[in-house]
DNA sequence: GGCTATAGTTGACTTGCGTCAAGACAATCT
DNA sequence: AGATTGTCTTGACGCAAGTCAACTATAGCC
C-alpha cells in the first residue's frame, strides 16, 4: 500500500487540488462562464508550471508579471534583510496563491521556492485587465482574496508580537490542518514540507526550540512526531494553547 | 507662536492632508477627470466624519459598509483577543487607508478608535462597483493599495519576529518620520499621539521596554524624548539600529 | 555496503525582556 | 491649592528562549 492509495494521507508534492478547490475557482471558472469563456480563460490565464525541490518559482527583484497559484506541491516565500539573512513569509500550500506583494510595485518583493516537487498555476497579471472586460466580477475576487492576505498578515503579527513558542508552534500546527482540511486532505496526519529551520524562521524562533516543543507537545500526547510526518492527537488541547479561535480561521488562508 | 505658526511641526490634529497627498487621491481624483466626474466622485464617495479622541470610528464585528482615510488626526485600529486583550494592528496618520481588511468578510475584523479629535474620509463600498464604471482604473488603484498593505505587513510581521526591542522602536519611529515627510510635515520632530502603551502592544513589547528604550535613546543621543514629544537627531544609527533599509520603506504605508 | 553531508535532537549556559513594585510627573477636578 | 487619576519612568528579579556545543539519525552518493 503506497501513499496515493493510502486515504488521503500522503505528501503534498503526490496531491493535487482539483481547480474546484482553488483560491482562484471564482477567478479561472467563473459561476456564470459559458464554453467561449472557459476556453478564454484556458488559454489566457492558465499556463502550468513545474519547479523541483530546492528551486526558485521567482526570485525578489523579478520583474513583476504573474501571480501564482499552487496546484501541487508547496512553496515557501521569503524576503531577504539586509544583512543576508532570509524571513519566512509564508508557507503555500496547494489551492493557495502568492506573489500577490509584487502587484504595488515593479518588482518581486520577496522569493519563492519549492520545498518539493510542485505544479504552479500562472496567471500574467497583464492579463487581467483584458479578461476583466468579459468577467466583471473577476477584480472584485481578487480584491477579495488580497483583503484577506491583508487579513491573515495582521493575524500573524499578532501571533508574532505576544505569544510564546508554544502558541506559536500550536498555532501554525492548527493552520496546517485547517488548510489541509479545506482542500480535501486529512486534517490530522501529514507530511511537513519544511525544515524545522523553516518553521523556526517563519516563526521567528531558534531551529532548538522548534524541535524542543515538538518533542514535548510529543511526550504530552497531543500529537506524534516522527522527522516530518505529523499525527494530530489533542486538537482541543492544541486549540486551547494557540489561544483565540478566532486567530485559527483567519490563519487558515496563508 | 502657537503650534500651527511653528512650520510644519505641530500635532496631527491641527494638520490636514490636502487630497493631493492622500492615498486615495488616484481614486479620488483621478487624472483625467473631468468636472462631471468630479462631481459624480464628491457627492457618492466622499462623506466626512469627524470622530474625537477615544471614540470609535467601526468595532469589530460592525458589518463592513465603507473604507476610510484619515484626513487629519490619527487612528489606532486593533483586533480582539478571545481572552479580552486587545493587540494593536496599525497606526494611521493623515492620508492612510484604514478598513481594508473588511472587504473579505461581512464584518469588520477588528476596531478603529482615533487617537486624537480626527477628520476621516468614509467612501461606502458598495459604491465602488457603480463608480468603477465611469472610472476604469479605480479598482486596479484598490488593488495596488491592497497589495501594499500586504507587503507592510509582511514586513511588520519580519520585525516583530526577528529583531530586538532597540530595532523594533528604531523602525517604528523611521516609519512615522517617512511618514510624516511624505505628507509634507517635519520628519524630526513631531509628537506621538499614541500611548506607550500603545506602542508597546503594537511592537510586541512591555510598557516598561519601550520607556526604557526611550531613555536609553536619548542618553546616547540619538533623540530628544519628553513625553509625547520626540526630536530626532541621528538618522543614520537609527537606520543602522533598525536593519534594512527596505524594511523602511516597506513600513512607509502603514 | 560504508562515507559524507545535512537535518534534527538534546543538554548546559547566558541573556533580553517581561513581571512586579514603587515612585515621578501631568492632567483634570473640586 | 490640594486631591485624584492616569501615564510614564526606574529598579530588582526571574524565566523563556537564544546561543553554543556535542551528539544522533537520515538521506544522498560513490
Amino acid at each position: 500500500m503506497n501513499q496515493q492509495t493510502k486515504g488521503n494521507i500522503l505528501k503534498l508534492s503526490e496531491a493535487t487540488v482539483s481547480c474546484r478547490s482553488c483560491s482562484m475557482y471564482g477567478i479561472c471558472t467563473p459561476p456564470n462562464a459559458d464554453a467561449g469563456t472557459l476556453a478564454l480563460i484556458e488559454n489566457a490565464v492558465k499556463k502550468r508550471r513545474v519547479v523541483s525541490r530546492g528551486e526558485h518559482l521567482y526570485r525578489a527583484g523579478d520583474p513583476f508579471t504573474s501571480i501564482y497559484c499552487v496546484r501541487s506541491g508547496s512553496i515557501k516565500t521569503f524576503v531577504n534583510s539586509d544583512d543576508g539573512s532570509e524571513q519566512v513569509t509564508g508557507f503555500h500550500l496547494p489551492g493557495e496563491l502568492l506573489g500577490l506583494a509584487g502587484i504595488c510595485s515593479q518588482d518581486m518583493p520577496g522569493s519563492a521556492i519549492a520545498l518539493e516537487t510542485s505544479s504552479i498555476c500562472e496567471i500574467p497579471y497583464e492579463r487581467i485587465d483584458a479578461l476583466a472586460e468579459t468577467l466583471p466580477g473577476l477584480k472584485n475576487e481578487l480584491i477579495r482574496l488580497l483583503s484577506q492576505k491583508v487579513l491573515h498578515y495582521q493575524t500573524l503579527t499578532m501571533l508574532l508580537s505576544r505569544k510564546s513558542a508554544e502558541e506559536r508552534l500550536a498555532a501554525l500546527l492548527l493552520s496546517l490542518s485547517t488548510r489541509f482540511k479545506r482542500r480535501g486532505f486529512s486534517p490530522t496526519e501529514f507530511y511537513l514540507s519544511m525544515s524545522r529551520n523553516d518553521i523556526g524562521n517563519y516563526l521567528g524562533l531558534a531551529v532548538e526550540t522548534v524541535s524542543r516543543m515538538f518533542t514535548r507537545f510529543d511526550a504530552e500526547g497531543l500529537l506524534t512526531v516522527q522527522r516530518k510526518y505529523i499525527k494530530l492527537h489533542d486538537f482541543e488541547r492544541l486549540k486551547q494553547m494557540a489561544g483565540s479561535p478566532r486567530v485559527h480561521l483567519q490563519m487558515a488562508q496563508a
